[in-house]
This record gives structure tokens, C-alpha cells and sequence, in this order.
DNA sequence: GGCGCGACGATACTCGGTCTCTGTTTAACC
DNA sequence: GGTTAAACAGAGACCGAGTATCGTCGCGCC
């Protein structure tokens, strides 16, 4: 995502308010690469001409992720991180190194797994997350030693 | 899991001292049914005649999972959790309701996600998580409706 | 039994996230 | 454009999970 208007968009069509906070965070979120923690748009926008409160980068974050824009990732290192991305059902690529991440297509696998589940397991399966770690293919490149 | 042997002797096979707040984690751990919270271990070793330190707790948490005799668990919420597990690689599936949990083998998906990842992605994939959410048989009959 | 090191518990601290309060801004209506 | 109610923002207190520190204890080895 690079549109901070796809952002104030999809607020002004969930019926908030256009505030210049969330402009703010609008922009912040929308020039993000791959994951970013709450805390890094905390010092982000403190460095906007006008920052804006701790609290509210939490709200608008919680919003941004009620309308699906924003999703919460769980790094391998228990850290909790935000991806911006679409709406459809997918999942993620977490570069361990960079912080990159990149978003997969359902894969096709959801289904298979949930049924495979539900079988071995007689548990009514809901909802699901799928996270991948390893290397985007700069990170990868660059850490190749050049034998 | 069910049986505190089991944990003591891998501390002990991994060269870990056998002391009285381990044997106190082990029975702890090892009586849990599901997913379990490091606050939740604390609490009930309060309730033994002798209680376990906070720091003790995660020490020893730090270890079984190093052991493999634990994983962390995240839940949708954003709590983390732990659960007992086998060593082999395998997934989990947690009721939302009451928190049990169990384990499901590999499902054989994962080879073929990670390939259709790194293919679609370019990311070098080396580690990933696949939880699931939902209700347990238990929890399941007891919230259908007896329409 | 004595010794050394690893482990222990208590507690202070950090840090991410939430709650509360009060003043400000927005948008709807006139 | 002015008014007003409701939504929102920001500051900062608060909370809870997890970590760090440090003096003491006890396990395992000799």
C-alpha cells in the first residue's frame, strides 16, 4: 500500500470523522515498507510538524484494523506488529532481517488445512493465522556469501 | 502431556540442575490442560505450600521451550500463551471459549506452502506459525442450540 | 562435609498498551 | 457564517507482562 487516500477513503465511507490526526496517521501508515510497530509511528509522527498522542495511534490503528486495512502480525520474537494491506483473506511474508513484508494469496490452502483440522481434531475451526518468517530477496541476496 | 516425569527427565538429560522450584514447574506445567499463561503458572504456584518466583517462572517457561517441551502460543487477542507439546513439528488448534488446546501433526501443508510462498514471493521462507481458533468438541455441543 | 557455581526469590524497573479527563474540532443544522 | 452536540485528540496516569539485578540458597561434585 503507498495511498494515504485509499485511508481517509475508507474512513470517510466507515462514517469517521476526517480529522488531521488520522490524516496524519493515514500518511504514516500508507509510506510504511512491511511491518511497523506501533511505537515507530509514535516517533514518526512526533517528527511531523505536529505530533500526535500515544493514545490516538492507538485508536487509529484499532480502526484501521476493524475496516481491514491494517493487520496485526506476531513476530517470532513475541513483538507485535502492524502490515498494512487489502482486504481479501491472505496472509504474510516477515523478512526476519529487513522488516520487510509482503503479503501471499490465500495460498489455497486454507480450506485443505481447516478440514484436516476439524477432522483429526473434532474443534470447530473459525479462524486461522498463517505467518512466515525467513529472508526477502534483497536481504537474501545481500547476505549470499559471494563464493 | 500429563505426567511431570517426563519434563524433569529432559531438564536432567540437558544437564539442567533438578531443583524443588523446577519439580514444582514441571508438575505445574504438566497438569494444564490447553493453553496456559506464565500469570496463570504464577498464581497457582502461589496456591503450593511453597511458591515459585516470577522471574523463576519465566526462566524455567524460557527453558521448556528451549527443550521443546512447551511452545508459545499467540492468541487473536494478542495475549501470549503457552502450551505442553511434543517435539515433533506440528500446529495448534485453541478454543476461544475455554482455552484448551491440542496439537495436530504437520498436516503435510507445510512443504507446500512454503514452496508456493518462496515462488510467489522470492522470500527465502525458514520458519512460520499456523494457529487455529475455534471451539473445542466440548464447548461446541454445549453452545449449539438444542433447536 | 565443604566448596563453587548455578539457580533461587524479591523487587525494582521497563515498556507496550489502555484508560480517563478535559479541551478542541468536526459536521450537521439553521 | 454561527451554533451546538457529539466525536475526537492529546497528556499523562495507570496497568500488567516481562526483564534485570542482586544477595542468598542449595545442588552436585570432590
Amino acid at each position: 500500500m503507498s495511498d494515504p487516500d485509499t485511508l481517509t477513503e475508507a474512513l470517510d465511507r466507515a462514517g469517521y470523522h476526517s480529522t488531521a490526526a488520522r490524516r496524519v496517521m493515514a500518511e504514516l501508515v500508507a509510506a510504511q515498507e512491511g511491518r511497523f510497530k506501533a511505537e515507530d509511528l509514535l516517533v514518526q509522527a512526533r517528527r511531523t510538524r505536529r505530533g500526535v498522542g500515544r493514545a490516538t495511534i492507538f485508536r487509529s490503528l484499532e480502526i484501521f484494523e476493524s475496516l481491514g486495512l491494517v493487520e496485526q502480525v506476531h513476530l517470532p520474537n513475541g513483538e507485535h506488529a502492524f502490515v498494512a494491506c487489502e482486504r481479501a483473506h491472505h496472509h504474510h511474508v516477515v523478512c526476519t532481517q529487513c522488516g520487510r513484508s509482503q503479503e501471499v494469496g490465500d495460498l489455497g490452502i486454507t480450506p485443505i488445512a481447516r478440514e484436516l483440522v476439524e477432522q483429526r481434531t473434532g474443534y470447530l475451526v473459525d479462524s486461522h493465522r498463517i505467518e512466515f518468517f525467513g529472508l526477502c530477496p534483497e536481504c537474501r541476496a545481500a547476505t549470499t556469501p559471494q563464493a
